[in-house]
DNA sequence: AGCACGCCGACT
DNA sequence: GTCGGCGTGCTC
């Protein structure tokens, strides 16, 4: 007897908005529904109920049934929804989607739950029991039976025949209930170590900070963690739950034991790789829950809390914390809803803070507090390796192959960290080690193998393969690469007698490869050898030398944010070496030995490396200093792709919008795509004109797929 | 997104 | 004559 406003189960931004219902039954905002639409029947999620019959020029017709009992999601949650999908320009649905268990998305079509018979003992008078005639050993086993437990334990434990019998005079109640899975263990509880006094100055900032978002900048082996874990006390301590964010699963086991061997408290996680089962078990739980600590990757973030105490990000900086598909959303944005909604502290950590955060801090948006001191009190020694004048076998400088040798004799670790990046197809000389520059920005040119030309993926901007090298006028053009597996043979021919591990995309593919590769190495390995993955958070005690081949291959990165990247991948590289007793030696092999980023790594400064390049930020106008975002047109043929983007440059422009482009981005899926840029210095006229394109396109254009991508992390493809 | 409707080409 | 291609419009 109520009319209900339902968003239905489609994502497309043309189908965005609320349908109207009647509904004859009771229902509740936040629950699924099914209702007709268009000659189907569909999925949908109600998102407001009203008595009265709203005024309407169309015929409302009869929802047909509740799917749900009680609501998915709270008002807290469907508030974040309703932000996020404006701020990324995507549609309710794709947020909703996002937001819940795969089980209960609107769209599923259910399932993904597995459920377990339990028996129930309900109390029974004493005569009744009497007036059933139990024999000696049914009566027993009544008896011993706990209140509630799962039917086939009992079974097992019990008698499987009395169980039945027991259950068939009616003694014991049958119910289904939700499987719940016990995904961490309880550790021996561990003391609290002694603080530090960087570490207790730290602490005494935070917890008379004010209520902005804190930025804690502490160097690798600072002791960050522990930070977290004195305001985690705090929290529990009033009965509130913590949100512990990590950019990715491979950095979830560690945080885990951690966290379980210091609290008895319950603990919920949340990451991609849980079955449909294990994480609808995980939100029930977390629905329970009054207070407790979830560990998680970035769709952690949307836990439903009763009691929100503290929010920790780490590794702030990482790009994984924003998804990269529909929606298109930024954890840290979520982070910071949540923590105006539960008025709890929000701490964003890293070593190496992204430079958005920084500039933020600089600008009194966030508190800064800063951690120059490791609890060690070493500091690795970083050596640069100059690969123009340094011999080298298989990729590897003679320096750092006696390095290894060395740590082989003593029996410590080393981690070689090798960049994918270096795949990318930039044009080099071989000679020189010249790269070529675009004009207008100064961006490294990438090379496009098809149509043998050099391209700005910033600009657009198109060049012609120069001759010969304007550097050097030799003619010695090379395009460089190198993979994690060409690299383990390079070092077993090195090195036959060293226990090798490798840990890439490749090697990481099964569930728990990750735990499984990293326990090998900590127990026998001698030598790791890994992609940006191994740079991140790993703590080994017996690792005393850190290696990185291609330094510069993320470099010369046709991207804005290339020597970013590159700054926090060697700094985080760099910080996994000499965490125990031992102090760390880092081998750095690099072509630009006397570029900024790597300078700033050798002499361990933060502050100069960011000074540098927010100048070079503001020089080219990119963010933080502006807002930007990307359009990128799809379609199978590329001149409509083209066609269509080119409009839109065209009208933007019209429009005074500052924007770049039509550029032809590689194919995908046998799909031309067609990016254009947007820039902008109020983020709202940014998101407005988005939403005006978006939603214009679709008027005109059905055929030719457009995404949209506010704030993008990358930009080259 | 789907799906019906409608308008044109090439087949039993 | 009809079957089926996919451009266009609509969904409470």
């Amino acid at each position: 007897m109520s009319y209900v406003q339902v968003m239905i189960e489609h994502e497309v931004l043309s189908l965005n908005r609320p349908f109207t219902y009647f509904c004859s039954f009771p229902i509740q905002k936040g629950c699924r529904i099914r209702v007709p639409f268009s000659h189907r029947i569909l999925m949908g999620l109600v998102i407001e109920v009203s008595e009265t019959k709203p005024e309407t020029s169309y015929e409302i017709l009869d929802a047909i049934e509740a799917v749900d009992e009680h609501p998915l999601l709270n008002g807290e949650l469907f508030d974040l929804a309703s932000e996020l999908s404006k701020d990324s320009v995507s549609s309710l649905m794709s947020v909703f989607k996002t937001m819940l268990p795969a089980a209960y998305k609107p769209a599923s079509k259910a399932g993904g739950e597995v459920f377990e018979t339990w028996l129930i003992k309900d109390p029974i008078p004493e005569d009744e029991l009497q007036r059933l005639k139990l024999t000696k050993k049914q009566k027993e086993i009544y008896e011993a039976l706990p209140l509630e437990i799962i039917r086939s334990k009992a079974r097992k434990e019990f008698s499987a025949s009395i169980i039945k019998t027991l259950e068939a005079k009616g003694l014991l109640r049958l119910e289904s209930k939700l499987k719940t899975y016990q995904l961490v263990h309880q550790k021996k509880l561990k003391q609290p170590p002694e603080l530090t006094e960087s570490q207790r100055m730290a602490l005494f900032a935070i917890e008379h900070g004010d209520h902005r978002p804190f930025l804690l900048h502490g160097v690798t082996g600072s002791g960050k963690t522990e930070i977290f874990f004195r305001l985690a006390q705090k929290a529990l301590e009033q009965k509130k739950s913590v949100l512990l964010l990590v950019p990715e699963i491979s950095l979830t086991p560690m945080m885990i034991e951690r966290v379980c061997s210091r609290f008895d408290v319950p603990v919920l996680v949340f990451h991609s790789r849980l079955t449909k089962a294990e994480m609808a078990s995980e939100y029930q739980k977390a629905l329970l829950m009054d207070y407790g600590i979830v560990i998680g990757t970035r769709k952690a973030v949307f836990t439903p809390f009763k009691n929100l105490g503290l929010i920790i990000m780490d590794e702030e900086h990482d790009s994984s914390y924003k998804q990269d598909n529909t929606p298109k959303y930024h954890t840290r944005d979520a982070a910071i809803f949540r923590a105006n909604y539960w008025h709890c502290p929000l701490i964003l950590a890293s070593a190496t803070p992204s430079l958005d955060s920084y500039a933020r801090a600089a600008r009194g948006i966030y508190q800064l507090v800063e951690m120059e001191r490791r609890i060690s009190n070493t500091v690795s020694a970083i050596h640069l390796i100059d690969m123009k004048s340094e011999r080298n076998i298989g990729g590897i400088s003679v320096p750092l192959i006696q390095q290894i040798q060395k740590r082989l004799e003593r029996k410590e670790k080393t981690i070689l960290l090798l960049n994918r990046r270096g795949f990318i197809p930039v044009m080099k000389c071989a000679s020189c080690q010249e790269v070529l520059l675009c004009e207008d920005c100064g961006i490294p040119l990438s090379y496009h193998k098809k149509e043998q030309a050099l391209v700005c993926h910033v600009c657009g901007r198109h060049y012609p393969v120069p001759e010969v090298c304007p550097n050097c006028h030799k003619r010695n053009w090379s395009v460089v690469g190198l993979g994690t597996e060409r690299l383990e043979e390079n070092v077993r021919d090195l090195f036959p007698q060293a226990k090798i591990v490798r840990m890439d995309a490749d090697s990481t593919r099964t569930k728990n490869a990750h735990e499984i590769l990293l326990n090998d190495f900590e127990a026998d390995g001698d030598i790791l050898i890994g992609t940006q993955m191994v740079a991140k958070g790993l703590d080994f005690e017996k690792v005393t030398l850190v290696g990185v081949l291609q330094a510069d291959a993320a470099l010369v990165r046709a991207d804005y944010r290339a020597a970013e990247t590159t700054y926090q991948m060697l700094e985080q590289a760099s910080g996994r070496a000499g965490r125990g007793r031992y102090p760390g030696e880092v081998y750095i092999q690099s072509y630009n030995p006397e570029h900024y980023v790597m300078q700033s790594i050798v002499h361990h400064n933060y502050l100069a490396f960011f000074k540098r390049e927010m100048n070079y930020r503001h020089l080219g106008t990119y963010p933080p200093y502006i807002y930007m975002a990307s359009l990128v047109f799809i379609h199978e043929d590329p001149t409509l792709a083209y066609s269509m983007a080119d409009q839109w440059v065209k009208t933007l422009r019209e429009q005074g919008v500052n924007v770049f482009g039509p550029l032809e981005l590689s194919m995908r899926q046998k799909k031309s795509r067609i990016r254009i840029l947007i820039k902008d210095k109020s983020i709202e006229n940014l998101r407005n004109t988005c939403w005006q394109v978006a939603k214009k396109h679709h008027e005109k254009s059905r055929q030719v797929k457009l995404e949209i991508n506010v704030n993008p992390m990358m930009l080259e493809e």
